[in-house]
DNA sequence: TATAGTGTAATAGTAGAATAGAACACTAGG
DNA sequence: CCTAGTGTTCTATTCTACTATTACACTATA
């Protein structure tokens, strides 16, 4: 996996795994693959995903059975408002970085809408 | 200064500046502040500001002279290159990421929207 | 020419992220 | 009961960002 190396790797674990969620790859109440799996996958070690899933546990997101494996938990309303507050966290971000670029609320709108045309011309 | 321990200072002293070369509080040719002033204004080692300088001066962002200061660029032209250049990476990233929370280019977009809309209202 | 203000560089130390490797605890199935 | 597969924990080590401190190089000016 390419990892970005301005922000620590376990923290892009956990995006990958919502990533993951929230497309469907990984349903509500499925096992996630062994975490020894999981490092070769990611090439990583397994310390390093056991640190992102230890955050992940404590946030409610995933259920750890010793012997059995991990859990995307089966409460969907969990997942559902958890992907509602990574969605906001990310627009707060993108919100204040444009701002203080001095991009007005309606440059910012349009800049994101010519990216996406300009974008899909390109690609896809 | 307020940073946040998910990406390094020096990286975050670099948009620090780049802010305020954007909203004009840093002019063509201004004069930055001396590094010593700039670690204790951000509360930070002198290193670290000088290896965010270092970098602005690679990219030819800032001049540098000996035993002067560091001044911005009068080249108005790369600084209005770098500033689209900034704007894009965010743009890039924010829809990279919402993507992946598989959000499509029109969720995206209306994301955004309401995000500013009850920004408005809450805020300012 | 002396001094204060500036950028630059080097050293040494601290803390956190990540790695490697081993060991321990539990579960399921033969 | 044994074994393979699983999560969990620990120690030691490496690497990088950051800090602290000092010294050096250059500029302007009194």
């Amino acid at each position: 996996m390419q990892f970005d190396d301005k922000v620590p790797i376990y923290y892009q674990i956990k995006n990958h795994i919502y990533h993951e969620m929230m497309t469907g790859q990984l349903a509500a109440g499925a096992k996630l693959p062994a975490v020894r799996q999981l490092a070769v996958d990611l090439t990583v070690n397994v310390n390093t995903v056991q640190r992102a899933l230890g955050e992940m546990i404590q946030e409610g997101t995933i259920e750890s059975q010793r012997g059995k494996g991990n859990f995307v938990t089966t409460d969907t309303t969990r997942i559902a408002q958890l992907k509602e507050q990574l969605v906001v966290e990310q627009l707060e971000r993108v919100y204040q970085q444009l701002h203080a670029l001095n991009l007005s609320d309606d440059e910012i709108i349009t800049s994101l809408k010519q990216y996406i045309e300009q974008r899909g011309q390109q690609h896809d």
